[in-house]
DNA sequence: AAGTTAATTCATTTTAAATTGAACACTAGT
DNA sequence: ACTAGTGTTCAATTTAAAATGAATTAACTT
């Protein structure tokens, strides 16, 4: 048995189908399990949850858990609402696609597409001081193509989330 | 040390960080390193490149290699070329970013989009059964938006692949 | 300021994924 | 049908990433 998600002690059926949903999802932006074992329980949760909470439903670790939620609220997934008494802070989802996505991109595509543009325009700087000869003629159409595709990119994702919003 | 490219005898500085711009690039995507080594060096090189060939001059497993191709064939990524003489088969690069994303697309979004669908009709499922209460109320409302989220995504692709596409 | 509760950090451990390489399979040539 | 050259497969290993939990910090209470 492999694919479980934690002990899942006093999650129903239901919760626990939701979370592994998550898990998926997450795993496909390559994103650790743990955060879509966080942010599902909150989705499925209509109250507030605090990091305790977390903790024993999930059957996680507290290092996860505040780790996930740090990461959550950098993505703009969860927002902190007012604890009832006392200072422990609960979360709750944000459930807007178009945040999702836009803290997505903003917190994990930008800076990597950013550290790629950076890459592209040292190597571009090689070239230059290469001999002008056909491998470098070679090298320098290929790395061209590099910038399209970067260029493009960056003006794609405005237009993702422009279709998201909405 | 640790984010080298194998151990990269014989390839020059400037193959070397071409390769590992396409490392960070397939590693954001959720592949593996190898697949980003073997389609960077094809992308630097200007003739069609053996399996063997990859294996040398990368310094990778010819397991890897060979697994990596197979990957990068499916993606539609590398097309095979007439090997001059004998049965050897050369590769090299598909350069055009819409095939890429195309291939992408298809390989590795589409299927899971495909199965986060199914889970989702067998959530619902799930609440039908429930007794109609406030909270399978609000469960139903949740899946109810997750199923606009995988509706607007599966919309959204050919829109991206439209945008890419020239 | 001592005590209490909540949350974070980070060195270690665990788990999952990628890589290796030897065995196997296929194909062509003799 | 044997041999040599290519390519694939997959069990075992290595590597990288994530989870753990004890120690620490922060924030509040009395």
């Amino acid at each position: 048995m492999s694919g479980e998600v934690g002990e899942k002690t006093g999650l129903s059926e239901f919760e626990a189908q939701v979370i592994g949903f998550f898990c998926d999802g997450v795993k496909m932006l390559g994103l650790p399990k743990s955060i879509g074992e966080i942010y599902g329980l909150l989705y499925v949760t209509q109250e507030a949850l605090s990091l305790d909470d977390l903790v024993s439903r999930l059957g996680i670790s507290k290092g996860s858990t505040s780790q996930g939620l740090k990461m959550l609220r950098k993505l703009g997934a969860v927002r902190e609402v007012e604890g009832e008494l006392g200072r422990r802070v609960y979360y709750e989802p944000d459930v807007e696609l178009k945040q999702l996505v836009g803290g997505f991109i903003k917190e994990q595509v930008r800076p990597h597409l950013a550290s790629g543009e950076e890459k592209l325009a040292n190597l571009k700087a090689m070239v230059h001081k290469m001999p002008g000869d056909a491998k470098s003629d070679f090298y320098a159409g290929r790395l061209e193509r590099l910038g399209r595709w970067s260029k493009r990119s960056r003006i794609l994702l405005p237009i993702i989330q422009k279709f998201l919003g909405r």
